[in-house]
DNA sequence: AGTAAATGGTTAAACCTTTAATCAAAACTG
DNA sequence: CAGTTTTGATTAAAGGTTTAACCATTTACT
């Protein structure tokens, strides 16, 4: 059946002790052996079992990417995930590792955790503030937190510079003579993403001397969905604004579509600034002027840091700070 | 550290094997004891490990699915392959099953599977005639293909209705008006998902008493930059086509972006179908008429039938096909 | 030559579960 | 009451690998 160690042994006329040496580099084995060894090895397609390995060294080269739980859709349709998760396993494919995908849903179950052993964790915008939270950090295993602003020392964390990408789009709308201008957020917390591409937005605002008002910021706008919704909400607003920075460009294609649809159109009516760089963002009519961060390499660093962290190499800094980047494209304008 | 099946027995007061029997339902065991034991696990949060279970039954309530390798971005870009693999997390989450994702390069290394001891596979559009394809076989496990038309009988399939799909927009532009109809397909090829749909294509063309035109068929235009290249190819064709069926969304919002550019409206100026539905297809502008398909359903039943298969239960059909639906919306309209 | 050190291995225990085989006690039989 | 069946458990082996502790040769040193 599935070839073993012990097959491999037997072949080589040594004891499994002595191919398990040759597997790990250690112990003391003569060249000559080595050699026939690995030959029988490649021969036969011996990969060794990971349960097997697991369950003596406790590591399994297995990581999970834990997304919690969103309304079914969201999770899907936003790139913004994939991508990261392509990244992820990029970067640990190199190292042998492989990634286990993982949407916990309300219950907070992470039993499959401790089931498959599963090395080290990656997890996605969480908020410090849940009991998912807590129960990550009740499992002491690795884990590097993405995107989600955790304060406390000591943790891996990273993100991109969000209060510099609020700022960057800010200033962009400012600089083209915007003075009324929409932040669509996905939900404002105290603390997160948003929460620092606010602090962004007014600092762009206060610098350009201008009022900040709770009235144009509008929620529920991270999804596709929403962002048209949001169309609507914008539309309605007592005061003229003539730009919208929405904190997502599946938000912002929302957004778009929905004024569209009432007859506005991007840019001649409204400028739109989305946040993200996906794909899509360059072939969108009109194409969208929007806050690049590299969500892949974001991943790849996330899967780096997790897996010096499982190796118990030292890092220079557990915090790591991506660059944004302003990409200017059709879908903002001067104002008149 | 870990609390082990051994220190549930020992608070207990019983074996580790009335433990494990109690946790597998099986031997005899009193309804008093069984009810401790429960408690206990409870109580200690005791998980049983997969590594060691595996050792011994030789499963892992693990799968994976295997993308084959795509050139980088194509892959991340498409949201078909993340609603599919959306589907299959779904429908084995019920089953405490999990799933590993992993992107096999051109290397064909599928060590993995028999590393982590790989319960069932799931693989997504894979050429008949491919290495990829004669080492998936040789490993001999419980596997489920999904879009690619293998003619072997006895294999697990999943597909959607292609060669409908291919009919019924072709069909719908004839309708219109149009005659001369370009294709944009992936790759073209005497088998797989683009095959069947050119057949539909065809069988539309000649129930109207079009000739078909080989010349009208575009090819590498499956991405979202393939599009956009297929649009200038379109415009130089030495014959006035007025519509184009393009085999992906994503190729179509590039095919749209392409003819945009060149001062080229759609509909006024070329309808355009697409394929998939995916979710932003009903965002673009303008709104993309296209074909649905359920993709999220299409991954669930792969992941049903890939658990059935593993636990040998037996399925009235192993070849499933689901259907497909035309979906209009404003990309296509009668020709003048 | 006699001892010490290096070389090239082997043995056996451990990791955590499952399960077939076994066993003792209790509950039935007639 | 002696024998049989049922009940409720236990023991021990197995699954594939790693690794510390050993051991027998060979080589090096004075």
């Amino acid at each position: 059946m599935k070839v073993t160690i012990k097959d491999i042994a037997r072949e080589a006329g040594v004891s499994v002790a002595t191919v398990s040496n040759v597997l790990n580099g250690k112990g003391r084995v003569s060249a000559e052996t080595a050699e026939r060894i690995q030959r029988i090895i490649a021969e036969k397609n011996f990969v060794p079992s990971t349960l097997a390995r697991g369950l003596k060294n406790k590591n399994t080269q297995l990581i999970s990417v834990i997304v919690p739980y969103l309304k079914r859709g969201n999770f899907e349709e936003n790139p913004f995930f994939w991508q990261l998760i392509s990244g992820v396993e990029m970067g640990t494919k190199d190292h042998k590792f492989n990634v286990m995908l993982t949407r916990v849903e309300q219950d907070n179950d992470l039993s499959f955790v401790q089931m498959h052993n599963v090395d080290g964790l990656i997890v996605v915008g969480i908020d410090a503030d849940s009991e998912l939270y807590r129960s990550i950090l009740a499992l002491k295993i690795p884990t590097v937190f993405m995107d989600s602003y955790i304060d406390q020392p000591g943790l891996y964390q990273v993100h991109n510079d969000d209060l510099l990408g609020g700022y960057l789009g800010t200033k962009h709308l400012i600089s083209q003579g915007h003075t009324k201008i929409v932040l669509v957020v996905g939900k404002l917390a105290d603390r997160g993403v948003d929460f620092q591409r606010l602090l962004g937005y007014k600092k762009a605002l206060a610098e350009a001397g201008l009022a900040y008002d709770a009235r144009l910021v509008l929620e529920n706008g991270g999804s596709m969905l929403g962002g048209y919704h949001a169309a609507q909400k914008l539309i309605s607003l007592p005061e003229k604004v003539t730009a919208a920075f929405v904190l997502s460009d599946i938000g912002a294609m929302g957004l778009i579509k929905g004024l569209y649809e009432m007859g506005k159109e991007v840019p001649a009516d409204l400028s739109v600034v989305g946040y993200d760089d996906i794909f899509y963002s360059e072939y969108t009519i009109p194409s969208l002027t929007t806050i690049r961060q590299d969500i892949f390499k974001k991943g790849k660093m996330a899967a780096d840091l997790l897996l010096a962290q499982i190796n118990g190499e030292p890092v220079t800094e557990k915090n790591i700070l991506l660059p944004v980047e302003l990409k200017v494209r059709a879908s903002t304008a001067k104002i008149l």
